[in-house]
DNA sequence: CAGGTATCCTTACCAATCGTAAGTTGTAAG
DNA sequence: CTTACAACTTACGATTGGTAAGGATACCTG
């Protein structure tokens, strides 16, 4: 098996249950309920943030990044996100394995949005 | 006592429950972090969203704007919005007692950032 | 003044989610 | 054979959320 394999599989009864999760209804706006309480859920937005930095990033190293993050919440989060295609997860065999995570477009476009919430966190939440 | 009087006392108390369930170490921005679990708890997102719309808003009012919020959750939500002064509660004392949610002008601020999530929410959740 | 109504919450209880710690798989090095 | 790395997974107790019911306050009706 060559490297860039994605492992794809399964991503059905996960986006199942993350929809599950997340899913509720909104008062008006059908969608943004939903967004806001998918990257509202524990970790992400953290997890989010690190990635629009850089490009790809293995498994360890969002850990490392992220204080106090354990690993089981780094996996489900990754998987809710890869069900989401937020994020798109990669494969290399070589030994040891290695998995790399990278944003997808869908996910880079919550950059603007990520980016005003940081702008009023500096603001509101840095000045107390 | 005259309308416009506000009931903010056991603020403290309220604060620290809420900071304890919010708080956690940041990746490199301290507070991004923090905002992020702030409105990404359960229905903060879409509470927010109706105050955006209008200025004061009743609890009955928000309770039947918000399908599937239960009284519980909307008072647990307004007490924690309050603790971080993001609404102000205001109570009328006339019979029968009301009580309106109006959002305070760092309450107001969150808007950019709560379209820009919107937008993406539109763009990318809508054409599914 | 007993009883009903309206508004805004509480309380009690159970299910879902989260946090911590340990175990698993697979390969390679010592 | 033991250790180590990398990426998970499992088990279990603690926290949080959902549902249903009740309480606090005060007016209005009869």
């Amino acid at each position: 098996m060559a490297p860039g394999t994605s492992t794809a599989a399964s991503a059905h009864t996960q986006q199942a249950r993350v929809s599950a999760a997340v899913q509720a209804k909104p008062a008006c706006c059908p969608y943004f309920h939903q967004a806001v309480e998918l990257i509202g859920r524990r970790w992400t937005g953290a997890i989010l943030e690190i990635l629009m930095q850089g490009g790809s990033l293995r498994f360890s190293t969002i850990a490392a990044a992220v204080p106090d993050l354990s690993d089981r919440m780094l996996s489900d989060r990754l998987k809710e996100l890869e069900a989401y295609a937020l994020v798109e997860r990669t494969v290399f065999s070589g030994p040891p394995v290695r998995v790399q995570y990278a944003l997808t477009p869908k996910g880079q476009e919550l950059g603007p949005a990520l980016r005003e919430l940081k702008s009023w966190a500096r603001h509101w939440l840095g000045a107390a």
